[in-house]
DNA sequence: TGTAAATTTGACCATTTGGTTAAATCATAT
DNA sequence: ATATGATTTAACCAAATGGTCAAATTTACA
């Protein structure tokens, strides 16, 4: 593939992960892709062949990069109030830089589990190594007893929240979005003090 | 109206819901839920103008039950932890009842805040209430301090994330669906312990 | 029962949308 | 320079989709 080429299809990537992931598979339009890439509609065919094959690339981009971090950070030889301090910071950064993301992949998968679980399948996000550091801790007196499957959750889902169902809670709450977004940086330290307090002993 | 054709109104407004709830308005069909009515297509068209006001009617409906309950209990004359017990268990049982409609709330929220938050407005929740309430009974040394936009959100994210983000929890943890259902059934008193642990003194 | 109004239907329409194609343009290598 | 292959475009197509309408059917009631 030539520069050109290539570059193309980069731009188009790009310009269909911004549709997608504001619009999702159904909301999109090719036409609107190709517009936001600045090309002509036919390129996206010659590239990417159909609607579903831009957006199964969009998608597998997405969520290859969804785990990895998590991961690596879920197996690091800290202590675990480090690693859940850590976590929580890193987590909320990254939503921070891609706040849609989290809704995005929520609702490609509760409509179309059977075709697109696959990308999730080799997360390699393992709870059980969660679950021994949890138990070595808990022996050693530092922390209570919680199954990994809960105390993970917990944290994702305190995290993520806020991001997914903003208008919601913005609106509930009567916030500016400045205030909003005040309220989101707060959250940070808010949940790792939550979760210390909750498991620690 | 005659009996015949509030009933069919009904019909529509029940089947209009089902696939709106599972396909979102971009995703869904006017002949799918014409199909699921058990009627001719017309007839949405006769008795609800377009989809457009279709969905409304439904969505509009869909919000005007989302938080009366939860309301309710917030202003209940009782103490903070039996506040937070009953809200959690009333709150799963709801969402065991009807799973996917958090979901379908924030991804139209998302899409179109613009046009559905109104009917979020008018929800009466009031957090001023539940901060009222932590304030008196942090001074009787009963709980620590915490804000009740945090805790709320804390509460709700908990309960609602296992349900939005069933399908990757449920691989991430490799699960089968009874699994899961027993997972769903455990978070409970998960939640709960999670909570006053982490606030009572 | 007869009739006027409400309800229901099948056929049809216009627009949108994903997708195709043939021609034009550009880049590259000899 | 120019021939070849890759890239890009405008015009077009077929299917799907929301929506309409006139005719048929049912209901209500005088």
């Amino acid at each position: 593939m030539t520069l050109a080429g290539e570059n193309t299809e980069n731009q188009i990537l790009i310009a269909a992960r911004d549709v997608f992931i504001i619009k999702g598979y159904e909301g999109a339009r090719m036409q609107e892709i190709a517009d936001q890439a600045g090309i002509n509609k036919a390129l996206l065919h010659y590239y990417f062949r159909s609607k579903e094959k831009l957006f199964e690339a969009v998608f597998s981009e997405v969520a290859a990069n969804l785990f990895p971090a998590m991961k690596h950070l879920l197996e690091a030889e800290i202590g675990i109030k480090e690693k859940i301090t850590f976590f929580v910071k890193m987590y909320l950064k990254a939503l921070h830089e891609n706040p849609f993301i989290p809704a995005f992949v929520i609702n490609t998968l509760n409509s179309n589990p059977e075709s697109f679980l696959k990308y999730i399948k080799k997360s390699g996000v393992n709870p059980i190594l969660l679950q021994t550091q949890i138990e070595d801790e808990v022996s050693r007196g530092l922390i209570r007893t919680i199954k990994a499957e809960h105390l993970l959750v917990n944290i994702i889902a305190m995290c993520i929240f806020p991001f997914v169902a903003r208008p919601i809670v913005q609106t509930i709450f009567n916030m500016e979005h400045d205030e909003y977004q005040a309220y989101l940086e707060d959250r940070g330290n808010e949940i790792t003090d939550f979760v210390l307090k909750s498991i620690c002993i």
